[in-house]
DNA sequence: CTGGATCCATGATGATACTG
DNA sequence: CAGTATCATCATGGATCCAG
């Protein structure tokens, strides 16, 4: 009698090799973005929308039951509570590492400025800078920069001399060094169009001491990295 | 006016986010499995579709065409040959990070032996047993295993005590210490259980000194790692 | 308002067979 | 050896609607 396979088994590749096994996991579609979302902290349903500008809600519904039952999502649901949190296991947490060479991939590869309608949500912008100030090894000294993006969490990049982290800094606790205010595609193209670091655009706020705002403009001149690749345009 | 939008532009995410981005590239189904087996070295078309067991010639053509416009894979087409060699690109190659870091995360969190009638090509559980090796730091000293199996490349995995590194090899150049001889599933099974080990089955033959045996079998002993996660059989 | 569910359209993938 | 051709199926996107 033959088994009746459910949409999971077609699914899979069916090989006795440990990459394609963690593809069957995290290799659908938008399911690292998700996962890319949850590395920053716990997040409702929407919050996740924003995130993931274009994904259907149908879509996202899937995906974070198919990473529940699979073990890398939990979701913390509060009787009387109308918010849904869902956070990654500590198996979705041990993702990190592989997100981060693919996003580095990424950042070498297909680096180039946001197209003007193109959404560019800050925390992938930061944590693209971050991943690169902390692969480059760029030592800025004992640094804390904090960004402000109406519409967005507030968030906080902080150096040390030899670690970058970036975190969710819901209430600016501490005093930063540079506080960086900007519209999301303002601070996109920002970030990554290094003549208009310079410039000072009108649409991006830069303020701190003067000695803290050049260390902060000296740090970023990694990002993003030089485009080396060919482009293609067919 | 509402511009077309072809397929490419459909599967793009639009997202200023560099995974997202990396994604694009590399994210359709079974395409981090050519990467995968193109950076052991070129292969012919017949070769990918052995080591990539269940893939159709249709998508196995589908994802070559997309990953040679992407500039991940070039192509050797000489007139006359029958043959056509597909090789990483340089661009291709930079993605050896981010697939040995899925891997590892495969084999820390999905590793179980493989199921009876499971595809388990030798390429892809000895490149498993080699990251494991490299990452868990085992020192055996300076050694070279060789593998053979009827009805594919023979391999050589050798340690320097610091560095392990397999490569596919054609004439079996210089001399082993010891040598690895059985079929697909026997090898699988007999170096991802380890009960087997010490039985000696009589479909896995190890020849060589039986000081260098012991070495091998006792390296071996760090692979696979020990399941930690819990299985999901709902 | 959040957190979805439903219906339909389409395109990507799979199964199978065949060819230069 | 290196693919094509044809057909079937399933996953995803778009749009809309709904319950607490």
């Amino acid at each position: 009698m033959i088994e009746a396979v459910n949409a999971r088994d077609t699914r899979s590749y069916g090989h006795f090799c440990m990459l394609a096994k963690a593809l069957e996991r995290v290799g659908d579609r938008w399911t690292l973005l998700v996962v890319r979302d949850l590395l920053s902290g716990p997040k409702r349903f929407t919050d996740l929308m924003d995130r993931m500008a274009g994904i259907t809600p149908k879509t996202l519904t899937q995906r974070l039951r198919d990473l529940e039952a699979d073990g890398l999502v939990e979701v913390d649901r509060v009787a009387g509570r109308r918010e849904v949190w869902y956070r990654l296991s500590p198996a979705g947490q041990d993702l990190q590492p592989a997100l981060e060479e693919l996003l580095l991939w990424g950042l070498r590869h297909v680096a180039e400025p946001p197209r003007p309608d193109e959404p560019a949500h800050p925390e992938h912008v930061l944590r693209a800078l971050q991943l690169q100030l902390q692969r480059e090894a760029v030592d800025a000294g004992s640094v804390r920069w904090t960004v402000h993006v109406r519409g967005a969490d507030n968030y906080v990049l902080t150096g040390d001399g030899t670690r970058w982290e970036l975190r969710i800094d819901p209430y600016g606790e501490r005093t930063p060094d540079v506080t960086i205010t900007a519209t999301r595609s303002a601070l996109a193209r920002f970030l990554t169009t290094p003549a208009l670091r310079d410039a000072q655009p009108q649409d991006v706020e830069l303020a701190g001491k003067p000695a803290a705002i050049r260390t902060f403009l000296k740090a970023i001149e990694v990002f993003p990295p030089v485009a080396a690749g060919p482009a293609q345009n067919p």
